[in-house]
DNA sequence: GAATACCAAGCAAGCGCTTGCTTGACAAGA
DNA sequence: TCTTGTCAAGCAAGCGCTTGCTTGGTATTC
């Protein structure tokens, strides 16, 4: 049905769409999708309050596309991580530190909060997808853990265990700043040493 | 200037101020704050959409009000934890489980949630409140986790290590369930027991 | 009869979304 | 080369509805 005149680069800025994304995904992380208005979201990328639906029907499906990147964003890179050859304990700093850099670099960090604090407001059927997704995505989690107990390297690798971790990164968002003399690398560095006890 | 005309106990249902507060709180945590309306907080405690403002004057007051009852009780809870006696270890995992049963038990999990994940919706002043007294809150953290680290049962105190800590309790709100067969003191000895690297 | 607690009704502003129309770029035909 | 037609992209205007909040009135209680 849709014939793009000449496939170019899709993240050249003149891809409205995906500027309108990058756009919401902002005004989602700071103030909520409900706050949003759609005349915020337009005012964002320079148009009227009538022009983003062209490109979008509903408000509700700029939320589904902002979490829909989101998830593929923290999937892939975490997974790149898990699947890389490394050993045990490098494997598991590499997952974690990919997890925080998606969740607090610039670049990504938008739509990584908004899939993580906005996903309540989808409706049954796109949340049902969000959660096959995330069981998937908690599935590479489960396996590591699972792992480094095997290693001797924790004792419990129980499913309480395993979002108490989740949790520790997720809650990230609500407080680091990028202008911190800490990246989302060293972060990890320091996390994955407390929780394997390992000596200073 | 307010002068109730019987100081009775206010956990009667006869005062419908904290019956509002406890409705409020309900719908902030269940659909947020920008999205619930006073229509809703109205009818969740049978009343007209106008009367509400008998008792408040505005929307945002009860918001204010919801969060100020959450950090009474997060606070309180856990200030008693610390300040009980116990040994060390005791000691924290006490506080552990006073966090974690104000933010998930039936009674005063709703507005400890709303002060977690609505606090963003306050005016700035309200705001500076609510920060000041969330920095004296992990004031009794840092203090549990200098001791920790010098009876050698942790290698690092930092921050960063405290706001971990601090997320993986908090972010509990997005996934337990009160049908579980995990009571919050029983997640409080597992994660305890976890990040002291005891053997089972 | 004053104070308390509420209701019925409604107002102004703002909301998501629709509509009819304009614009600039591009390609084809004469 | 000039016309003609098509299409993506967006604008101006506004519709119907919801929002937070106000107002005037009314039972009930002391």
């Amino acid at each position: 049905m849709k014939k793009p005149p000449i496939t170019l680069n899709p993240t050249e800025e003149t891809n409205r769409r995906a500027a309108i994304i990058r756009g919401a995904g902002r005004l989602f992380r700071d103030k909520g999708y409900a706050a949003t208005t759609i005349r915020d979201i337009a005012g964002a990328v320079g148009m009227r309050s009538g022009s983003p639906f062209y490109h979008f029907k509903t408000k509700h499906d700029m939320l589904q596309a902002v979490v829909q990147e989101g998830m593929e964003a923290m999937h892939l890179a975490v997974e790149n991580a898990a699947n890389a050859g490394l050993p045990l304990r490098a494997k598991f700093e590499a997952m974690v530190g990919a997890h925080l850099q998606a969740l607090l670099d610039e670049e990504g960090r938008d739509v990584a909060a908004t899939l993580l604090h906005e996903s309540r407001h989808l409706d049954p059927t796109a949340l049902r997808e969000v959660v096959a997704r995330r069981d998937r995505y908690e599935l590479m989690w489960r396996q590591v853990l699972v792992e480094l107990k095997q290693a001797g390297l924790i004792h419990d690798d129980s499913p309480a265990i395993r979002l108490f971790l989740l949790g520790a990164m997720n809650w990230t968002t609500q407080w680091y700043k990028n202008d911190r003399e800490l990246s989302p690398q060293q972060l990890a560095r320091q996390l994955t040493a407390f929780l394997l006890h390992e000596a200073p």
